[in-house]
DNA sequence: CATGAATGAGAGTTCATTCAT
DNA sequence: GATGAATGAACTCTCATTCAT
């Protein structure tokens, strides 16, 4: 049993060490650029070596955005679950999702690129369907927050799950087009533009907003 | 001259030819699962001529990205030139992206993507230096609005430079996030999305956001 | 018209080209041991061109069968419709059987390998089903011959496709099993042995044998 | 001493189970198609085991076929050692050989492929030797039952090892014929195709055949 | 200018074989 | 002796790109 068992942990090492070496690779020369064998070499395996504990590039590829959503699941999970008002709750998923950034940028933005089909399409079907169900599930706690907002009128009354569908984009938007620009500028600004982003949407979604005084409110243009 | 600028004439006509061959198959098909010739049947030319238009293959791929751009730049230059309050040109700001989304919208998917240094990586220098460009120029002109609004106290004292960033990144995520769930739900929900995502920011912005009455204002939790 | 006309030609000369090349490889090393590098060595061609008129190996492969099923086929047909008496085309039936020997004896040989369920199994259905129909064709046409000379009481009163069956697995028999021993004694010693075996099925088929004088004859034990 | 035969004795238990294994495998999948992996798992061993018991893979293949021809020689040998005419013992040839189809008809039919250059190019000198003296027995073997057979004029006098030859070469392109012909018709014909060819054969070796009363005899033509 | 056959480097993947445990 | 994880060479096939016509 205790072989067995040291067996198990042992493979599980094994694949992460692969997975820390894609991701690595991924990271530094795209997916598409990036072969078997140059993880491999990163890893300090023989390409054979890999298809023992991945069975395609794909499935190797999808694994790293897995592990991110699972992380995101977890922490979503604790904000829901504690006892906080619901500001306080949506202080925190902004804390969360900054986390869940520091957590792996470089996946993270791997992921949001599999978002889109052109990577999507070629996935086994378990595969895509476990990120499609953890997809989901996060967004759906993600609009559970909202509703307790909403519930509680201090947060305004639109449909929770396109609030969670906004945050999350604004998320992944900020994290993409910061990493892009970072190729041009090498900082990253991550952290300050999501502080800026976050204060405006949540004075966004807030009941009432606090006024800077003696200036003129900013007529919001009514939907064409 | 008159033959050399018919023959230039037609030389543009061709490229557009195959840039509109091209749009359609990326975005069937994706970036890396769509050959060149794919590109050349569809546009009915052989694979040669392609070659005679277009360097390679990613070049052919980022023209696609700079025509958005340049037409992104063109309705920009357009709301700032026009006398209009500032108010209205943030409300005129939301159309014009939901019309550069209309425009193209699967090429615009395909350019977020090109955003990532994946792609951006493999790209001709000029190529670059030209996208490049067009990107920072149209982010500035989007700042530009803002601070507009700064100056006349009805938008918030936050950096313009981020404003701008804000939005673009919120309506790149928001392209990119519907998009990919349309490829499961087959519904194109971008609009209403936007529409809410656009009203929250303006609140979000605005030196006094219309409180709904009788109700506890939303505290911001302040940035860790 | 006549441009089209030369291009297929050009085409199918090509195609020749690779099948002899692959012919003679496949006949050194045989199928599994031959790589598609071989062959486009041997041709004096990039591999990436053997895919331009191959489908891949199995195809290739295959389609070197398919030629001398198609020659066999031709010559069988001659001799069902000329008109000879039963016993002459008969005799014919030999002669065909050897000319197709030599028309390709290597690739013969391979072909009656293709004929185990071992490589048929990797075949594409629609030359699988060609194969199939025309070695059905084939010994249709041998079992045609059969069925006149018994018709004419020449032959005795057995399924026609039983015979055809016989000489058909007593030629492949031949020649694999001469080919075999080959391998050792470097004698191609087919035609002779063809020439016995050929006597003797003839003798063992007539409805009256030709008996040497003053010998007993052999009684035939009754099948257990 | 006990110990040393007991472990001898083992192992050779051990290469039967293996065999065995390989048997099902090879039969089921072809031998290139099948992996060592596969025939370790179905032996329920790990792949390593096997290399100590077999050199390599073709080694593991080629060893079913000596086991067919080992039980071949035993069965030949019991005929011509038996105390029978040469007609009885050319009756039972036919069965020997129908007996040793059903020992194990599907690695027959692979010893028939190995049979071809293919496979014997790559065998240890060791292993090659061995198959190709056994081979050379049993045919020598055969032929001696001919040879009788001429001796007492019930046989026509042609060279032993040619009847051999064809016997060998009939009954080889049967198996494989009506194995491939199954792989369509999924029917096991064989035994009834045996017994019409022997009886062709037999009549044809026969010093005089069995006339049909009243019926012309077939002119057997004269060689080319 | 346009063609499209040809190229050939390089990808992902498999699997016979080895060897530390 | 038995294991099975690891190896890495070698395979088939793809496709961006070129160039003779």
């Amino acid at each position: 049993m205790g072989i067995q068992e040291r067996k198990e942990r042992e493979r599980e090492r094994r694949r992460q060490q692969i997975m820390v070496a894609a991701k690595r690779v991924f990271s530094e020369k795209g997916f598409s650029k990036t072969t078997m064998e140059d993880i491999a070499r990163q890893a300090e395996l023989s390409p054979g070596t890999l298809y023992l504990y991945f069975k395609n590039k794909d499935e190797l590829y999808a694994s790293l955005s897995l592990r991110i959503l699972q992380y995101l699941q977890i922490r979503l999970d604790h904000v829901v679950s504690e006892p906080l008002s619901p500001e306080k709750k949506i202080a925190s998923l902004k804390d969360v999702l900054y986390d869940v950034y520091c957590f792996e940028p470089l996946i993270l933005i791997n992921m949001f690129h599999l978002q889109s089909s052109e990577t999507l399409k070629n996935l086994s079907p378990r595969l895509l369907g476990q990120i499609k169900q953890l997809s989901r599930k996060a967004l759906a706690t993600i609009a559970r927050i909202f509703e307790t907002g909403i519930r509680s009128k201090v947060v305004i009354d639109r449909p929770p799950f396109a609030l969670a569908d906004i945050v999350w984009s604004l998320f992944s938007g900020l994290v993409v087009w910061e990493n892009s620009k970072q190729f041009i500028s090498n900082k990253d600004r991550l952290k300050e533009t999501l502080e800026v982003a976050f204060e405006i949407f949540i004075r966004g979604i807030g009941t009432t907003a606090t006024p800077e005084p003696g200036i003129e409110p900013l007529k919001i243009s009514e939907p064409a």
